[in-house]
Order: structure tokens, then sequence, then C-alpha cells
DNA sequence: CATCTTATGCTCAAGGAGAGTATAAATGGC
DNA sequence: GCCATTTATACTCTCCTTGAGCATAAGATG
């Protein structure tokens, strides 16, 4: 027992480190997510942890309504990062970086405040196939890719390469798989196609359009909308994106605009209907082109079960 | 942009605070499945981060090896805890919880080590319903949760309540869904049916069954059953559990010990096997009762796809 | 050889997912 | 008012997956 017991306790000692808190918080607004960001859209919204607060949540939400006057509603824990060699400047002291997931109804951004929302799709433009697979993939970014995989030094790692830039990127006819994020954009910092990987290890150009982001902060993003992706498909999440009302085609076009890709429309309002998600309101939407369509609001009611039980999106092609 | 900023930078300043990493370490032996212990079965393997480590793996890798002698396979990250009020010695500095999910082949944990392996139904007796639901479940804990439900202050609170509780425990007619784990600690513990409860707010009576631990290890654990039982099911995760050949029984039986419920055999099989995870070695089981059954072996090639496409096991009843 | 136990092959029905057709209800231009 | 255009909404059809059960094979044991 002495052994290993007093090893457990030593974390009583010293040791000390600082924690930050990052949120990736989310808002969709007429087809278009948009994230919160501070110091001219460079990065996320963040602060450090101090034991003055009751928990990591209650931290992170003083946090950023301190900084962008935005009250959190729906937020959930991403993942705590602390690479080295990450930090963009290492010369800065070590700290752990613990990050967040929020979801809002899109306001406007208070006064005095220098918080903007941006479209996520400026930070990775090659995420968006709504209007199918951007063109610079197969033009620009493919073929680096593959230059890439055959500079690896062997044989086999240059086949290993290629199948991994392949599955994740969709080439080679294989389908587009929109949950993938971070695996890409870990993918194109690896073979230092982006800015930030030349920050790290003094490469240069970086090749694919996109905006970069402070430390890692796009690193984070993409874990965020990651996670997202693959979460509306299961749980009833979008509805907190959503305003109190909507027609069933804007409940699409946000879906569509997270996944970043099109769905068949009706099978969408097949799902969403027997699923008992949504109830008319008995209004219908005014201000509109072609037939006007019935506006639904979220059945609060199913939340309980819901939460547990899950939901079903159909996300396919056209 | 000043106010902002500044306070972002401020995460270099002070605010110092300690970080402890936690390993939830599981095998699975003949049908049991294991977790890695230390202090006699009521603390997982934990210790402080430094920032001497590379990433918060390595420094995990370091203290599990310290503390228990047996490397680390498989890891992936769960959770980072830091609710006060959870720490069951409140004096103690305040510190943060940054969570591990391991994978390894059980082995003998070597000697001078006061690790040991414990089924982690002795922690979660009302988890395992390979036999049916436990007994003690509907005669003991649902009457338990009831009275609970009853003692909120009002008949909506009552019945959101009881609603809750029937639809984590599959009570009322429900189906039992095994990936619930955490929600069930954690109401239980709301409910001040467990020790650890007492602890933190001075009730007593631990009236459910089911060994206790440390701090918030228990939840922790909680966690980490919760994610592998929801990740067996889409990720091959079960292989890294199965020595290098088994049978296709034997597979079965690590399944439906980690998802705690039995498996339609000849189902599982035709899964199994359709997605090309396994492959024949050619040989046959020996010291086996009835028909012998073909060795097989995972097939690391699909690792690349599958770790992406993903895998399905079915989970269902009898 | 009868029986027990596990392995393995096959069939069937119900439900879900992907995709397409058809019709309804608005608007704007002429 | 009529037509083209746009969006909403109702159905249908087919294929695949999933849950479940039946039947047979191949060993061990007494």
């Amino acid at each position: 027992m002495a052994r290993s017991a007093q090893k457990t306790r030593a974390s009583a000692s010293g040791n000390a480190i600082t924690a930050d808190l990052v949120a990736v918080l989310v808002a969709v607004s007429d087809g278009v997510p948009d994230i919160m960001t501070i110091a001219g859209g460079s990065a996320l919204p963040s602060g450090p942890f101090e034991f003055t607060h009751r928990s990591l949540q209650t931290a992170l939400r003083a946090w950023v309504e301190a900084q962008t006057g935005h009250p959190l509603g729906y937020v959930e824990q991403l993942y705590t990062f602390a690479d080295r060699g990450r930090s963009g400047d290492s010369k800065a002291p070590h700290s752990i970086s613990i990050s967040y997931l929020g979801l809002t109804r899109e306001d406007k951004v208070g006064e005095g405040f220098e918080a903007h929302w941006h479209g996520w799709y400026e930070y990775f433009p090659w995420e968006d196939h709504r209007a199918g697979a951007p063109a610079f993939l197969a033009k620009a970014v493919a073929p680096k890719l593959r230059a890439w995989a055959k500079s690896a030094p062997s044989p086999t790692l240059q086949r290993e390469r290629w199948q991994r830039c392949a599955i994740t990127f969709g080439l080679d006819d294989r389908d587009w798989n929109e949950e993938l994020v971070l695996q890409r954009y870990e993918l194109l910092y690896e073979a230092g196609l982006i800015p930030e990987a030349g920050r790290d290890n003094g490469r240069d150009a970086p090749i694919v359009p996109g905006k970069p982001m402070t430390a890692d902060h796009r690193r984070i993003l993409a874990t965020g909308i990651a996670r997202l992706r693959a979460k509306i498909k299961y749980r009833p999440v979008v509805f907190e994106l959503m305003p109190s009302e909507f027609t069933l085609l804007q409940l699409q076009r946000s879906v569509e605009a997270l996944a970043g890709r099109l769905v068949h429309k009706q099978n969408f309002r097949r799902l969403i209907e027997q699923q008992e998600l949504v109830e008319e309101t008995g209004a219908i939407a005014t201000d509109t082109v072609g037939r006007p369509a019935k506006l639904f609001r979220f059945r609060h009611a199913v939340l309980a079960e819901r939460a547990v039980a899950g939901t079903k999106l159909p996300l396919s092609r056209t």
C-alpha cells in the first residue's frame, strides 16, 4: 500500500499549473453557423479558471458573459488540451485548456464588447459541402496531400498516409464524412498546410484557405464542430439554436448549415414529425415565397425522454 | 478590444491550481469486466499532472505504470471534473481531475504494487443485467426512488422526479438502457442512496448495495463504463480487451460483460463476420465443451477504415 | 448410443432509410 | 384572370437492417 498511496496523495503538494476555459459558442442565423469570437475573430472567448467559482461551468459562464455580454444556454464540455508545442508562444507559462461547447440563439453583441459572430466556414471552408465539395479541395488540397503522403520515408508509410488522407477527405471515390472535422484539421496540420503548423515548427506557406486562430483555438473549434455534427443526429440539440417558432424548412436549413451537407426534404420532415419533437403553433409563416408553411414549436415535454432515448436525423446527399 | 483582450491574457498571471490525472483502466477476464484499483479497491490509479511531461496522456501513462506496473495501451480522455463539494474532504486544496479511459488485456499485477483488479459490478451491482434485472432493483431501489420522488415539494416536481427515475432505471415497463450508467449513479447520489452522498451532505444510511470509492472516483468510473458501453457499439474497441486469438463466443461474452446484457448469438456472429473485423486463424479451440469453435484474430488491416467508418454490435434482449 | 453443449447456417417478418412522384397553395408578371 | 415559379405536403416503393427463431453439425460424456 505504502508506495502507491503516497504517490496518490502527492497531488496535495506543489505542481501548480494554470487552467484556461475556452468556449465554442455557436448560433445559427439564416443558414450560417456562427461562432462567437474575440480579438477581431482570431480567438475564442476564454479566461483563467479560479477556484472562487463553484464549478468549471460556472466559471465559463462568467467569463463568456463578461467578454461577450452574451449569456450561455446549453453547455457541454468538449475536451481538455495540454500538449506542449501547440501554444504558439512556447515561452508562455504552460497551461491547460478546458474547452466547452455552448449553443444559443443568435443575438446582437452588446455595446462595448469586442466580441463578434463569425461564420465557422470562414475558418473551415473545406467543411461546407452544401453546394457539393468545394472546388479547391480536389484542385488544390488533394494534390498537396498526395505530395505529403509521397514524402513519407517508406512505401508502406506512403500508402498509409494516403489512405488516411483519402478516408478523412473522402477522396478516391469515398464518401465525405462530415463528422471528421478534427481529423481533417489535424491532418492538414501534420502536412504543414495551415499557418498554425508553421508557427510551431518553422515551416512556411499557408496553402489551404481558411482563417487561422490564436494558439490552438482552431483545433478547439474543430473539436466543437465535430461534436455538434455528431450530436445533432441523435439528440434534439438543434432546437437550442432555433427561435421559439420556426418552419420545418428553417429547421432543416439549420441542420444543413451545421452538418455542411444537404438533406432529403421529405424524409427530413417524416423523421421530425414521427418523433413528435415538434407541434404546430397554429400560425402560418408570413413573409414567404411560395406556399406558406406552418409554424412549429419544439415540444419541451419530450426533452426528458428524448434527451435520453435519442433522436434521429437523416443526413444524406441531395 | 482593450477590455476583453486584457482579460483573456490574464491567464498568464496567477490563479495556480493543481490537476490530477485519474485512470479508468479496464480489462475483461472470463466474462468479468475488471478495473484497476489502488488503496484496497477504494480508489482509481491517479496522480498529479506536472509540466515536465509532454502531454496529459504521457503523464497519465507514467503514473499508471508507476502505480500498477501495468503499461497502458488504448487510451482516451473521459472528462474533466472540478465541482467543489464532491471532494469528500472539503479542506483539501481544490484540484481538477482529468480522467481517462484505458483498455488493456488483463495481466497479473507486478510484485510490490498495491494495485488490484476488481470486477466493476462490485461497484455497480445494479448495472449487471445479464441474468435479468437484479432483484434488488425492483425490491429495494425502486421503492426508495419512489419515496425520494414523492418527497419533492410540488406535485409537478414529484412527477418529474419519478419520470427521471423511471427512464434511467427502466421502471414502469420501460426498456433498460445500459448506457445511462452515469445518470443512474447521479440519481442515486441525489437521492442520497449511496454513501458518497452522505459524505458530502451529512445524510446517512447507504441503502443501495455496491462498494463506494474515495472522493468522486466512483463517479469517474461510472463515466468510464458509460463511455465504453456506448463506444463498443460503433468502434472496434472490444478487440483491445481480447487475447490475440479468440472464439466468437468469447468475443460475445466480453461484449456482454461490458454491456451488462445478453446478445442474440446468431445475429452477433452475422454482424461480426459481415463487417470483416475478424479472420480465421485456421486453428480450433481446444479445452472445450460442446462442438469446438474456430479461432479468430482481429484484422488490424481494417482499423484505419473502421476507426473512422464505424462498426455495429447488436445489443438486444435474450 | 443417447444426451448435452456449443457452433454454425438459413429463413422470415417488421421496420427504417433513401429516393422519387404527385399535388396543393401561395406570389408575381403579363 | 392565367401562367410560371416557388415552396409545402402527402404518398409510394424498394432495399437493407434488425430481431427472432428453426434446423443441423460436431464435439464430449456416461
